[in-house]
Order: C-alpha cells, then structure tokens, then sequence
DNA sequence: ACCCCTTCCGTAAACGTTTACGACGCTATA
DNA sequence: TATAGCGTCGTAAACGTTTACGGAAGGGGT
C-alpha cells in the first residue's frame, strides 16, 4: 500500500478524506486536518503528480520553452538565468512549478512544441525568441493551450506578449546622440528573422523621423549577436562612404569586436564614433570607453511574465486583471563614455 | 470520448489492441497496427503521459537540476546550453525527454530537488554544481532514483558521475609552464564550496610535485568566478612579496578583469607574467594577447551524460555498459599568447 | 416529537493508459 | 477427429488521485 492510501490507512480515515484536508477543502474538521498534515509530514508525503494531472487535467506545471540553436548557446543564456529565476518565484506562490523545456538543435521547434502540448505536459507555456510570423503561437491558439510571448509577433494583438521597450531604448539614444550633435545614426540589427530586429529597426526609424532625419537604408547593418558580428558592422561601417557618426548595437556582445575592429582600423570607439548598447552585459563592462548602454531587471520581468501568463490561466485568473497582457518592459539608461563627446 | 477511445472507437477496435500497436507489442497484426499508426497521424494522436505514467510508474523524462545562484545567473554561463542540447540528443533515441529544473533563489535546493522527486516528475536526474557534501546526492541515492553528477562530489566512488579533466589540465598547464622556466606558479579557484575548486586545487598541487616545486599556500587566490574575481586576483597578486610568474585560473572570465588590473599597474600579461584560463569562453577571446585555455566539446559532454545517466536507468542499461560511470571529460589545451614568453 | 440545516466523512466513479489473462479461430500434427 | 499450438484480439484490472454525492450525527428551531 502506498500514497495517499497508506496515509489514510495509518490514520485510519478514509482516503477522501485525507485528501481534502491536504487540498485544503473547508469541509474537514480541523483538527482531522491538523493530523493529516502532520502524518503527511511525517511520511514524506507528496501526491503522486501523474494521479493528480490525470484527475484534474492539469499538471500544476508551467513551461518556459527555449531553443538551443547556435546563437543561444554562444552567449545569451545568462538572460534566461535570470528570468527563469523570477518566472518560477511568480508561479510558487501559487504552488505550480517551472520547467525548462529545451529544443535541442536537431529537432524543429514546432514539431517539439506540438509534442510537449499533447503529451500534456505543461498547462501553459511561455515562448521566447519569438518570430515575426512564429507557427508556435498558431499551434498554441489552436491547442487552447495558454501561453505568453517573451518578445512580439508580427500579429502582437492575437495573444499576451511582454518585450523589452525597444521604443523607449530607441528614442532615449536617439535623442542622447541627437543632442550630441549626431545626425548620422547607424543601426545594428540580427542577421535571422527574429522579431525583435524588425521591432527595433522600426523603432529606430520612428525615433529618427522624429527628429526629421531622413532613413538611410545603407546604414541597417545585419550581424549575429556575437563578437565576431561586431567585427562584420566595424567592416562595414568603415567600407561606407557617408560614415556614421554613431552606432546603435542590438546586442551588447557587438561591442566587444567592434571596439577592437574600429581601433585597429584608427577609430576611436568614444571620440571617432558614438556607441551605443542595447543590453547591458556583465562581460562587456570592461571595454573602455564604458558602453553606454540599458539596464533591466531579468528578475522582475520574469516575476512580470509568470504573472501575465497566470492571468490568462484558468483557474488562477481570479487574482489578476483579466486583460490580456501586452505590454513593453521599461529599460533604464546607464551612461557610459563611448558616446560621452559632441560632433 | 477522447484518447485512445476515441481511436479506438474510429477504427473499431479495442483500445488494448490500439495501445499495444502504438507500442510496438509482436502480439497484433501488422496490418491492424498499419491502420492504428495512420489514424494516430491522422487524428495527431499522442498519449497522454499522465495516464502512461501512472499505469508505468515511468514518466519517460529526465530531469536536469541547475541553481539559480547570483554566481549562475551574474556571469555569461554559457555552459549549461550546450550541454542541454548533447543530453537532449542522447535522450531523444529513447524517446525520453529533458526537462531542466530551475531552482531559484528563493527555495532550499535540496527541498527542492525533494518535492520534484517525490512528485515523481522525472525518471532520474542530473544534478551539476556539486558540493563536496551534497546532500542531494544522499536523498537521492536513498529515495533510489537514478541519477547523474555532473562533477564530482566528495565521495565520488558512491555514485555515476562525469567530471571535467582538471588532472589533465593542471598537468599540461604546469607541464607548459615549467617547460617555459616557471617555479612559482599561483592558481585561482573558486571562493565557494563547489568541489571542483578542491580538485582542481589538488590536481595543482600533484602537478607541481611531479615538479618537485613546493607547494606555496599564499600562492593559492580564492576568488569568485567574474571579472570582478579577476580584479581580485590581481591586487592578491600584486599584494604578494615573492610574485607569482604565472597564474592559473579556473574561471576564464576571470581573465577579463585580471588583464586590466594587472596592465593598469603596469604589469603586461603574456610578457611579464604568464596567464592560462581554464575553459574556452567566447566572451574572452578577444583577449590580447590571447589567452591560452582549454577547449571541449559541450555538445559531446551533454551527450556522454546522457548515456551514462541511462545506462543506471532500469529498462534502458541493456543498451549500455553497466559499469557505473566515473570519467573525466578531456580538453585540448589552444596555446595563445599569454604564456608564450621564457623567463 | 418532528424536521431542517450544518458539519463532517465515507463511497465510488472517473481521468487515460498499459498489460496480464483468457478467448477465439485457424493450422498442423497425431 | 481430437488436440495442441499459434496468432490475434477483447476484457478488465490497475496505477494514485480528486470530487460529486449521499449519509450519519448532532444541534436548534417549531
């Protein structure tokens, strides 16, 4: 005899019983509650999660789905550290649990995600990397399965989405550079069809045409999010024939070839040119000049995504607005020197 | 009626004759399972885990269990990515799954290990970041859950485990060294109580008594695994009277702060002390000059933990040795630059 | 004395699978 | 023809929970 059987057993109470007392059910006495719990206790006991699923239809499990391809595993997982850590606090204060589910770079991320779903295994998923026409959010819609978007789509108001404030982060550097005299603005975009790329772009253009800059389509340079992309932007801004007087980076890691590109080449990152990064990176917090650059908490968005994606659970909605979350998660500037001059 | 009823009852059959189809069983015929294969790809059939796993009492994953620890979540860990992808891909040819387990910063980690095993969530597990007592490792072995270490831990011969080759690399290191003129060689290892900073401090110290060079205690810098660590390193090192000629250090990203410090007192890396990292990170690469550091395959070790980890998992060691796994990872050492000079 | 309401608890069905067991029809052998 | 064996399939129990339902006991009102 084993689970809540060998407990109700040992107490010689009826299994029903035992169970509602641990579920927290009003209609048991409380001190037939109080011995449950203690035997529980006691026994090391912890409801089978199979039973429960199986009964309930619910797993009491969220899933944060991340891919593994090579742009993942060369430098941004110490993003999601850190919002897995906030998404999991946000999901135990109402007892589920997290779990990581990693596309390994064999398998094609929608035929992943379709199994996951129909074994059942998470009641909801969180997505991320999302792409500008992105199968997975089709799926999930046609599964009913709830689901949050880490970073829009290119239809954002079909589901509940949390991204960064590329808006914001375009229009404070535009107008920090702006002011510095800048009116030649390059841009450094990801060379892949990720979503957030085109969000940023447009941002970009939205920020310059405020200021009444004109786009130049020469100045869109696509590069991976690595330090050999910085490399390939610090060849091409140098091969332009207008060069830029400033850059805005997508990707922080840029920086990092950039920096070491342009001063082979005799330009100064901070004197020569204006840079800008996106993201604030510990590894890149030795180059010099500084990077000017954004700060966020990867906690607090996390914590702000387990809690969006709750809302749209059934079940859990109670404690939450019920409007769909679509919101931009605020980033804060930090100045640094490699802008810190005037044209 | 869904599941395997509705199947069942599509084809007009019996759901057992569905199941051991699906299954692959010898006892149906193979034109009655030709049928059930293409009504299950027809109605995207797939089934239910909660109901498989609480008949089995298998849940067919596999859980890897990583620590949300400032130290994981601060420094660029790009590590775990790579080694997600090698398990997923081993664990994939058996139609397993990995799920990683977050534990946050907020909850015990044993607790937490605790209640994903007693909920029976996954088959088995790994657990990396090893403590030289991990209390983990006893639950485990007495709630007699198959599992792996990723490291080892104190007492390495009670459980399977895969560990990198610090022997291997303190060998060729101080090898390298000694070959340059070196005697007086400091090391850096980490300030917490993971057990990879004893081993690899050992295999140090067995290193230089292979060179018959005394061991030096001072020359031993507890530091932890960032930049900032580096920065430690360096003023340790400056702080000593008989200074070091060489260092080695066992987080590479601690080479990004150690060169900075070091050069801005005036003391040049790879000219007048020489500096090896232990794993190839990315991030330093644009190191000058170069750093010299050991390289692996993460992919590969992902899937050497995989394996071994099934190979102590009942149902599936038939494939595998079943002799318990205890290996080290070996790394090929890429000389650069900053130990290319004799004394 | 009667009935109703409340509090507490036991009973049993249900969730979706897998699998031991037995049944059935057919073939081959005695 | 009887029997054994084989291939194929249906039946039903079991896994560990939760929960709808009903029943027992007691209290309080008429």
């Amino acid at each position: 005899m084993r689970g809540i059987r060998r407990l109700a057993q040992h107490l010689d109470i009826s299994i029903g019983t035992v169970s509602r007392a641990l579920n927290g059910r009003p209609d048991v006495n409380e001190v037939t509650r109080k011995r449950v719990l203690e035997a529980a206790e006691e026994f090391g006991y912890v409801p089978n999660q199979s039973g429960r699923s199986l009964r309930q239809g619910t797993s009491n499990t969220i899933g944060f789905m991340i891919e593994l391809n090579a742009e993942t595993a060369a430098n941004s997982d110490n993003f999601f550290m850190g919002v897995f850590d906030g998404v999991q606090s946000a999901l135990a204060r109402h007892k589920l649990d997290l779990v990581v589910l990693p596309c390994s770079t064999d398998e094609d991320p929608v035929a992943y995600l379709q199994r996951v779903v129909a074994r059942r295994l998470v009641d909801a998923v969180i997505i991320s990397a999302t792409q500008q026409h992105d199968k997975r959010i089709e799926l999930l819609t046609r599964a009913n399965i709830p689901f949050i978007a880490l970073g829009r789509s290119g239809d954002d108001d079909s589901h509940p989405w949390i991204d960064l404030d590329f808006e914001g982060v375009a229009y404070q550097a535009v107008d920090r550079l702006v002011t510095h005299g800048h009116r030649q603005i390059a841009i450094a975009v990801p060379s892949n069809d990720i979503n957030l790329g085109f969000v940023f772009l447009d941002a970009y253009k939205s920020a310059l045409a405020r200021h009444g800059i004109a786009f130049e389509p020469s100045y869109v340079i696509r590069a991976n999010s690595s330090e050999q992309g910085g490399d390939h932007i610090a060849d091409e801004l140098l091969r332009l024939k207008q060069r830029p007087t400033a850059v805005l980076l997508i990707y922080e890691l840029m920086a990092i070839g950039l920096y070491r590109r342009l001063s082979d080449a005799g330009v100064q990152p901070g004197r020569d040119i204006a840079v800008i990064g996106f993201r604030e990176e510990p590894q890149a917090r030795f180059l010099s000049p500084s990077l000017t650059c954004f700060r966020l908490s990867l906690r607090d968005l996390g914590i702000a995504l387990g809690e969006s994606l709750l809302a749209t659970v059934p079940g859990f909605s109670a404690h939450y607005p019920h409007e769909i979350a679509r919101k931009v998660w605020p980033l804060e500037m930090v100045p640094g020197g490699s802008d810190a001059f005037r044209l």
